[in-house]
DNA sequence: TAATCAGTTGAACAACTATTCAATTATAAA
DNA sequence: TTTATAATTGAATAGTTGTTCAACTGATTA
């Protein structure tokens, strides 16, 4: 019994494509991690934040000022950019000035980009939306 | 009436720093299609379709074979792919076959494993793998 | 000491989202 | 035609998440 015929309504076509393709998969640990980790990029407010730090480090008031919300709700997007690794920060007196900790994000960014700026050119010019 | 006095409860101590930061960053729109295009990629489903099709074209029915869910969720995540222009599809017979639409998903996963396995390796060690 | 300000935290709430379920469409074969 | 399968769709639901609010901690200053 072949991993092709084990439930669902389906009889599936391609079970040696599928049992290729599941050989090759990355582990199940790897893939949260990895969607957690554009989860985390996948919010407007990160998003500015981010690109805030990364232009200069910054402490709370100063990005709260910046994007026009409260202290509160910057300090809850920082504690998790925190978690995910993506800011560090260091203390004087009584400022908290958080920067980014590495520049994967800013390749990752820039990708991000070109794929939304391509879509952009697509529309402009030749459209084929919805023609089923 | 410079931008740091507008309103909060912050004194902010660097509105220079504020100032020229807020210069420089991008529309909104930018930054709400950036952030639309990583939430996209922000669910281990999504991330596990997009991973299948960059080894394989499949039919609908494979994808949910492969991640063991119904043909529905796995329809509504495609549908979430298609809008974000990530996927695309040609028919055949009763089948619809989906594969990638471009590279540079590809390119933003590879970036987003490098970030990963880092913070493992800083858990681990620095032992680095390096295969493929 | 008390007062002030930067920042954090937890609870509550509203908005959003992934999956399920049932119904439907479409293509192919009997 | 009828039957069967692939795929889509919309509504409902359960789970998640971003912001607000209030209370709180800790550092600075009067």
């Amino acid at each position: 019994m072949t991993r092709d015929e084990i439930f669902c309504d389906c009889k599936v076509i391609h079970g040696d494509v599928v049992n290729r393709v599941s050989k090759k998969m990355p582990n199940d640990e790897d893939i949260y991690d990895l969607s957690d980790f554009f989860k985390v990029l996948g919010d407007s407010t990160r998003v500015k934040i981010i690109w805030a730090l990364d232009q200069n480090e910054m402490c709370v008031c100063d990005i709260a000022v910046l994007l026009n919300m409260t202290k509160s709700a910057i300090s809850h997007q920082l504690r998790s950019l925190k978690q995910a690794d993506l800011v560090t920060f260091r203390k004087e007196g009584k400022g908290v000035f958080y920067s980014l900790k590495d520049d994967h994000v800013k390749d990752i960014f820039e990708k991000g980009m070109e794929h939304i700026k391509e879509e952009h050119n697509i529309y402009r010019g030749t459209y084929n939306e919805k023609d089923i």
